[in-house]
DNA sequence: AACACTTAGTGTCAATTACACACTTAAAAA
DNA sequence: TTTTTAAGTGTGTAATTGACACTAAGTGTT
């Protein structure tokens, strides 16, 4: 009964042209395996129509709550699914397209749990980033099943979930070669070949062992452990640490990490 | 009456916390007599209350409509606005704090302009740059009148529209050193000087002009004119064009203008 | 105990790029 | 003719990039 304390909201609709809807999305990244992988929900049609086939996958995503702003939203959803919080999470598109919504198996979904399936929904799209071993998935809310899926692996998705994921790896592409974030994908500890495999990973490119050991020290974004592996049948490998707070605290100018071949300024 | 052909539109109000508006902003860049400008609208509460100062500086922007997309959205606000399409035009940033509206102003304003005044809106924000000899301000649909107001005179704006300036020159500061985007803020033809004017204003530090000049020119992006100057008094000046077509079909590769003290990665 | 296997870890040199720096040139105005 | 103003030009040093191959330290096998 509290949502109707303020009838105003009620005219809302009266000019609804004008009245999208306003949802977030999150495009959960995670790396293992050397592989980048996202986290999607699977979504049954509650009441199907159709007799078969009646789940696909989607991200995770919500429509925005009055008392909350957008990061907050999207903090929330990301909670809800994985029990997660104080992870990094960046908005980085809103996506609009009228069409949208245009699936039969989207219509279906909505028409279940939406008070109004046909509503125009805008989304903000925000991208995170996890440690994956952290997640321990809550079969909440939004899915009784949630999976991480290799990018190459991820499937026709719900709505304009498809662009919507490619449009956060391309950032992601391009956010990881200006800050220090690939960070936040790896747990607290890792090797120095565990970092380089995740930016030719993220990157889809080789790099130079010796160059990119020499550019991460020298940059100062890591520090290296007296701690080793063990119980490896080779020689075991450092470990190294983030250092969050220094370059939280603007402690070491900028950190850029540059394509191969580009050109640069100024003086 | 056409809006209530689809009475399931009502609907969307039933569940208040779920439901906020969205509106496009533009935050249009200019730049002449050597200073970066904002292109603001003045706008005037209609039945104000308040005796005085019942004017103030905005963003132009508008609600989204059901038939037109979020880019197609900011473009119509700037054409309405300037009369000018084809213009580079990029969305930035989402803003969509629940506590947007608070000024009395802002209310004032909507109680005058909106259907409901008091619902949430979110906002899209989009950056254009303009080469600013080119508009001629059309006094239409959102405004008697607009002016070029520099950056460092922008005075208290309307609901949240300083955040969202503020956010649009910290985007454009980082995009201008990635992508060769400042010369949209230029004539047709420009000087070299013309060019490395803009960019220490943009970037808020001086160039060195010889290295200014050698990178724009290893950079193939621009194309020196046989024209010079013509009535100044001192040595004229040689013309450039910016080389659009070859650089919007990647004939060039990465372009990409770094910050000072930048540390660059990979081999 | 010796050896095979696997991944970690290390240094140098050549080429490129960054950065600092000061004088000459071309036009108009005085 | 001289003054004034902004345009235009080159070099040397330091820093960074990028290519490249062998040794080290463990485990498992024979």
């Amino acid at each position: 009964m509290g949502y109707f304390a303020d009838n105003t909201l009620c005219r809302m609709s009266v000019s609804p042209s004008l009245n999208p809807h306003v949802s977030v999305d999150c495009v959960i990244f995670g790396f293992s395996k050397e592989t980048l992988r996202l986290l999607l929900i699977k979504r049954t049609v509650p009441n199907s129509l159709t007799e078969l086939d009646d789940s696909y996958y989607a991200l995770p995503g919500d429509l925005v709550r009055d008392n909350e702003n957008l990061d907050e939203a999207a903090a929330r959803v990301l909670k809800e699914l994985t029990g997660l919080s104080g992870i990094f999470l960046q908005q980085f598109q809103a996506f609009g397209d009228p069409m949208r919504i245009t699936k039969a198996k989207d219509r279906a979904w909505l028409q279940g749990v939406r008070q109004d399936p046909d509503a125009r929904v805008i989304t903000v799209a925000y991208m995170a980033l996890i440690d994956s071993n952290k997640v321990q998935i809550e079969p909440g809310s939004f899915s009784k099943e949630a999976v991480w899926l290799p990018i190459s692996e991820v499937p026709e998705l719900g709505f304009d979930h498809n662009d919507i994921s490619e449009g956060a790896l391309m950032a992601l592409r391009e956010k990881v070669q200006i800050q220090p974030i690939a960070f936040e994908l790896l747990p607290e500890k890792f090797t120095m070949s565990d970092l380089q495999t995740l930016y030719e990973t993220i990157l889809e490119r080789d790099l130079d062992k010796r160059n990119f050991r020499r550019k991460m020290l020298n940059s100062g974004v890591i520090t290296a452990l007296p701690e080793k592996q063990h119980g490896v049948s080779n020689k075991p490998a450092r470990y190294y640490v983030f250092n969050r707070n220094l370059v939280e605290n603007g402690g070491l100018g900028f950190v850029n990490l540059k394509m191969e071949g580009s050109f640069t300024m100024f003086s």
